[in-house]
DNA sequence: CTGAAAGCGCTAACAG
DNA sequence: CTGTTAGCGCTTTCAG
C-alpha cells in the first residue's frame, strides 16, 4: 500500500509532533517580525501586499493558528461569551440557545455553556466559574435571585443580560416577557370562549409557578371559581401531561378548559384525551405553552402560547455585540412578548 | 430612600469602577506574594493555615475572581473543552450536549459550542476558531469526512472524539454505534414478526440516508422486496411524519412495516395514522429512532431504536479528561451499541 | 508601512 | 513553607 509522503505528515517546521505553530515561527519562516505577523492577521489592509503574501505563505507552510488566549490575555478581547439554561434536556430553550451561538459565532464570538438545573443552588460556582473567563458577556436564562450571585456580577464589570423573563431589577440588560401577562391572556382566552371550569396542568418550576399564580387569579378575577392545579416535577414530560389529565378529570368531569405549561405536557393530555374519548376541543379546550415544533402539526393542531425562542437569542447576543463594540452603550430592556397561537384544540 | 452604603458598591480596593481585582492587588493586600495567593488558591495544603486565612481574607475583601485565561496561557492547561453538534434545534442530541457540559464541569472544565449545520461546508472554519482556544479536546457528532479538517485537526495535537458514530478510519478517539446494524436489527425485528411490504421514512442526512440504504440491504437480502423509500428534508419533524405516511400509503396500501429515522417522524405517523384510522401496531408496525423521551408515553407506545446519548457524552468527556491527566493515554474506541426497545407500535 | 520594547495576569521551576 | 525569576504567545504603544 503506497503513500504520498506529504499526505498526514507533521508539516516541516515542527518539531514537537504535536502542538501547534507559534507567531515567532511564522515570523522568522517568512522573515518578518512578530508585530508583522500579527498585523497581516488581523488588519491586512495595513500591510504591504509582497509582505502579506510572505506571511500568508508561511502561515500555510506551518498550518498555524493563532492562539486566541494569549490575544485575548493582552488586548483584554475574548471574544468569549457565556450562557447559563436550566436544562439542555428539554427542548424549550433549543431555539435560543441555537440562535445564541449562531448570532455569536457570526460575530466572532464562541459561546460557553453552562447549565445551573433548576434549583438556584449551584449557580453561583457556576457564575464564578464563568466570570473566570473573562467573558464579553453572559447570558442567563431566567432573572438573577440569589444576592450574592447578582452582587458577583454587578462587581465583575461584565455585561449581563438575563432573558425569558422581565423583572423591575434587571442587573442590566433584559430580554424576556411577561410570564403573568400570557398567563391572564390564555386565561381570558378561555373565559371568552365560553370556559368556566378551568384547570392548570404545570412543572414546579419557579417560572411555571408564577404562571398558574397569574393564572388562578385572573380567573378569581373573572368571577370564575378557582381554577384546579396539578403540579409536576421539572422537566415536564408527555408521561406526566397523561396522568395529570387523569387526575385533573378525577376531581370532576365538568372541567373544559385546561392551559399547559408545556406543549409537552399538552401533548399528553391530547393522548390521554384519545385514550378516554374525550373530545378536543368539544369537551375540553387545551392551550398549551411554548409553541415547540410538533405543536402545528398535532392532531389537533394545539393552540399554544408563543414565546419567540430565536428572537429573545438574537436581541441577547446584539446587547452584548453592541456593547463590545461600544462600552458606553446603555443597558436595554426588550420586552419580546408573546402570542396566542390559535389552532384546533381551544 | 435609604440605602446602606456597604450594599453593592465595588469592594474599596479597587478604584475602577468594574473590572476584577487581580491576583498582585490580592497579594499585596494580604502581605504576601502573588505566588502565595496563587498557592492558596489551587494547592491550599501547600500553604501555612495562617497565612491561608490571611490569603482568604483578602480575595473576599477584594472580590477577586481567578483569570483562567492567564493561568492557562502559562501553565498550558485551558480547562475548555469544544463540542461540534450539527444542530441544536432537533432535540436528538441534548442529552448527550447535557452529559457533556455536565460531566466536563463536575471535572473543572468548561464547555465551548459550535454548531455545524448538516453539512460540511462551514466545518473548516469552526473548527479552525476552536482550535484557536487551544481547548484541551475536541468533540465532535459525527465522524469527520472533508480531509483538509481531519488534518488540521490531527496537527493541532489536540485529543479528539469523534461520536454518534463508528468509522474504521478515527481521526483519534471514537464513541459510537454502527448506524448499518441498527437499520439492519429493525429490518430483521419487523421481518420476524410477519411484516413483509416494508418502507423507510427518513430525513436527508448523511446518518439517516445510511441507516436507510441498510435497511433497503438488509430486506432485500431477506428475500423481501425492496422496501419504499420517502426522504424528508433534515430535520425531521412531526409535519413531515404526516405526510411521509400519506404518500407512502398512497404507493400501496398494503404497507405493513415502517421504520422511521426519527422518532419525531413516528409520531407524526402516529398522529397521521389516527386520522387514516390505521391501526398501529395492527394494520402497521412502527418503529422509531433515538426513544426520545416522549417515546415511552405515547399511545400507541414506541417501539424505536435506543441510542444512550447520555453515555456517549460521558464517555467522550471521560476520553478528554483522562488523557488530559495523563498524555500517553491511548486513544480509545468505544462502541455504546444500541437497542431495540420493544414497546406497543410494532 | 514596519519593528522594538513592554507587558496582559498568572504559574512552572527553582532557590531560600 | 515562601519568594524570586522568567516567561506563556500575543498585541498595544510608540518610534522609526
Amino acid at each position: 500500500m503506497s503513500r504520498k509522503p506529504s499526505d498526514r505528515d507533521a508539516p516541516a517546521q515542527r518539531v514537537r509532533g504535536n502542538a501547534s505553530a507559534t507567531m515567532r515561527e511564522v515570523a522568522a519562516l517568512a522573515g518578518v517580525s512578530t508585530m508583522t505577523v500579527s498585523r497581516a492577521l488581523s488588519t491586512p489592509g495595513k500591510v504591504d501586499k509582497e509582505t502579506l503574501e510572505k506571511v500568508r505563505w508561511a502561515v500555510d507552510k506551518t498550518s498555524y493558528v493563532p492562539n486566541m488566549v494569549a490575544g485575548g490575555l493582552k488586548s483584554r478581547k475574548s471574544r468569549l461569551v457565556a450562557a447559563v439554561v436550566p436544562s439542555l434536556i428539554s427542548p424549550v430553550f433549543n431555539e435560543t440557545v441555537q440562535a445564541l451561538t449562531a448570532t455569536f459565532n457570526a460575530a466572532g464570538y464562541q459561546l460557553i455553556l453552562g447549565q445551573s438545573g433548576y434549583e438556584d443552588s449551584c449557580e453561583s460556582e457556576l457564575v464564578d466559574a464563568l466570570i473566570a473567563r473573562r467573558p464579553a458577556g453572559i447570558v442567563l436564562t431566567g432573572v438573577v435571585h440569589a444576592d450574592d450571585v447578582g452582587r458577583k456580577l454587578i462587581g465583575s464589570g461584565i455585561p449581563v443580560v438575563e432573558t425569558w423573563d422581565l423583572t423591575a431589577t434587571p442587573i442590566d440588560s433584559l430580554v424576556g416577557f411577561s410570564h403573568e401577562d400570557a398567563a391572564r391572556s390564555v386565561c381570558r382566552f378561555l373565559h371568552q370562549r365560553g370556559r368556566r371550569t378551568l384547570a392548570v396542568l404545570a412543572g414546579d418550576d419557579a417560572r411555571a409557578k408564577r404562571r398558574t399564580a397569574a393564572f388562578v387569579a385572573a380567573a378569581l378575577e373573572a368571577g370564575l371559581q378557582a381554577p384546579r392545579v396539578h403540579e409536576v416535577p421539572a422537566p415536564a414530560t408527555l408521561g406526566s401531561g397523561r396522568s395529570g389529565l387523569r387526575s385533573l378529570m378525577a376531581q370532576g368531569a365538568d372541567l373544559d378548559g385546561l392551559f399547559c405549561s408545556s406543549d409537552l405536557l399538552a401533548l399528553g393530555v391530547i393522548t390521554e384525551a384519545n385514550v378516554m374519548h374525550l373530545a378536543i376541543p368539544g369537551r375540553l379546550s387545551l392551550v398549551g405553552f411554548g409553541d415547540l415544533s410538533f405543536a402545528r402539526d398535532l392532531e389537533p393542531a394545539l393552540t399554544t402560547v408563543r414565546i419567540d425562542g430565536t428572537r429573545i437569542g438574537q436581541e441577547a447576543a446584539r446587547c452584548i455585540i453592541d456593547r463590545a463594540g461600544n462600552e458606553a452603550a446603555a443597558a436595554r430592556r426588550i420586552d419580546v412578548g408573546f402570542s396566542i397561537v390559535e389552532r384546533a384544540s381551544a
